[in-house]
RNA sequence: GUGGCCGUAGCUCAGUUGGUUAGAGCGCCAGGUUGUGGCCCUGGAGGUCGGGGGUUCAAGUCCCCUCGGUCACCCCA
């Protein structure tokens, strides 16, 4: 047991893990370039009131699980807990121009128990659009977190979307739903017996059986809705059909940040349980700007978690993402300045190489170079540094079809050190 | 925050009613083969038995506390 070790609720990537967030970054920073957003990067410490005010005083994410502290200045920072309201609070002090369309990559830290898929440290990768109520956009948002899903190699991934309204209708769905709960408030579970009064909207949201029969015959978001925010949402979900997006209606969809308005959204996997199958969603908030004392305009957004993302393809047997295959090892038993000057040529040409160091024996190096994955040895002796050659061996993925007879020289051969790259290069095709 | 289960080598785990220098497999390093990896053989490194306290002649083993992991609830990514 090492003296230190990282804390609970958090871990590190790396291997295998390391390798395909990298994957799942990279495959996101390219959609979201193709759909004409850029890069925010934002502090992840806040003044603690942008997330009080951004996120909801009413959420648990902000009461019960924020990590709060005061600096030495005696600030009241916190850590971010989500990534909208940072960027939302960057907007508002820099106010680019119209619509502005971010994407993200960070860590969001949550003070909770951990358990399988949920951390104290986890990471999201999102994007936001401010100054567009247009639906069709929110059919674009949709189908670019669809469409990450897909070329990440998921398939068993369902979307749910609803209409929170907003609020011109929503005030008053929120009071009919209150005096329908009132009626029947001894029926609920007791956890919202306790807190229905509170935020009636969460109720729809529990999983137990009380609750789920007292909202059967609950009024219907659906039926509230106002002819504006139920024509938006036609319109946004003939966007997504569309776009070959599918999604499934669900009226009892209610998201845990209080920012929300008219559409939201999450994907869940069906590969994971279901205590934590969301593996991404958001929605619009049009009246979060304001929340922060910008002008008023209208937002949407997503964030979706890697740690969750990692345990659905896990689940779906995807295990070869990220995998990216070392291209050369170079074998040096001649002193190293010739792995030195190797590796160095086959990188700039573009071809990735490693080499071993600290003088290890030809066998030690094979080994390694095996090991590694790497598909083919580049291997230097006295003979080829005399006559200014390598030899050239395929390694196991490359030694398909090749008898093992033939004697340990087969699927090997020598090449002009001043030819090398462009060898390799048809070796690699 | 509440509850269940679990902490022995880098990993997966054995370890008898408490009894001498705590073991195995895998992995790692070296050698067998001073020019050929994967298979095989031999050897080696690596452990304050999560931590602290207690009981005992004696604790990996029993008791208490604590830290950590894991799973569930809550909530969420």
């Amino acid at each position: 047991m090492s003296a230190f070790q990282a804390p609970t609720g958090t871990r590190d990537l790396y291997g295998a893990d390391g390798a395909r967030v990298e994957a799942l970054v990279a495959r996101f920073a390219h959609l979201a370039h193709l759909a004409a957003f850029g890069l925010v990067v934002s502090p992840m410490f806040e003044d603690a009131g942008v997330f009080r005010r951004g996120v909801g005083e009413t959420s648990e994410v902000v009461t019960k699980e924020m990590y709060v502290f005061e600096d030495k200045g005696g600030r009241t920072l916190a850590l971010r807990p989500e990534g909208t309201a940072s960027v939302v609070r960057a907007f508002v002090q820099h106010r680019p121009t119209l619509p502005w369309k971010a994407w993200y990559v960070t860590p969001a830290f949550r003070y909770e128990r951990p358990q399988a898929g949920r951390y104290r440290q986890h990471h999201q990768l999102g994007v936001e659009v401010l100054g567009s109520d247009d639906p069709d956009l929110d059919a674009e948002v949709v189908s670019l977190l669809a469409g990450f899903y897909a070329a990440v190699g998921l398939e068993r991934v369902e979307l749910r979307v609803n209409s929170m309204g907003d609020a011109g209708c929503m005030p008053a769905y929120g009071a009919s739903l209150a005096a329908y709960l009132a009626a029947r408030a001894g029926e609920l579970c007791d956890e919202h017996a306790a807190t229905w009064e509170r935020n009636p909207l969460r109720v729809l949201d529990c999983k137990r059986a009380p609750c789920i029969a007292v909202r059967e015959g609950a009024p219907r978001i659906a039926d509230a809705l106002c002819d504006p925010c139920a024509g938006h949402f036609a319109r946004f979900t003939a966007g997504l059909d569309a776009l070959d997006v599918a999604w499934r209606r669900d009226d009892f969809l209610v998201r845990g940040l209080d920012y929300y308005t008219r559409t939201t959204f999450e994907f869940a996997s069906l590969a994971l349980d279901a205590a934590q199958n969301g593996i991404g969603g958001g929605g619009r908030y049009d009246g979060l700007v304001e929340q922060l004392g910008g002008p008023a305009t209208p937002g949407i957004g997503f964030g979706s978690g890697i740690e969750r993302i990692l345990l659905a393809c896990e689940a779906e047997g995807l295990a070869s993402l990220g995998e990216t295959p070392l291209d050369v090892f170079v074998v040096d038993v001649t002193g190293g300045a010739a792995a030195r000057d190797i590796t160095h040529e086959l990188r700039r040409a573009g071809i990735s190489a490693e080499r071993s160091f600290d003088g290890r024996s030809l066998k030690s190096q094979l080994k390694q170079a095996d090991r590694s994955g790497a598909r083919v040895a580049c291997i230097v002796g006295p003979e080829e540094l005399a006559a200014g050659s390598v030899t050239l061996r395929r390694l196991r993925r490359l030694r398909r079809g090749l008898d093992a007879a033939a004697g340990p020289d087969a699927g090997q051969e020598r090449a002009e050190r001043g030819a090398l790259a462009a060898t390799l290069d048809a070796w690699l095709r």
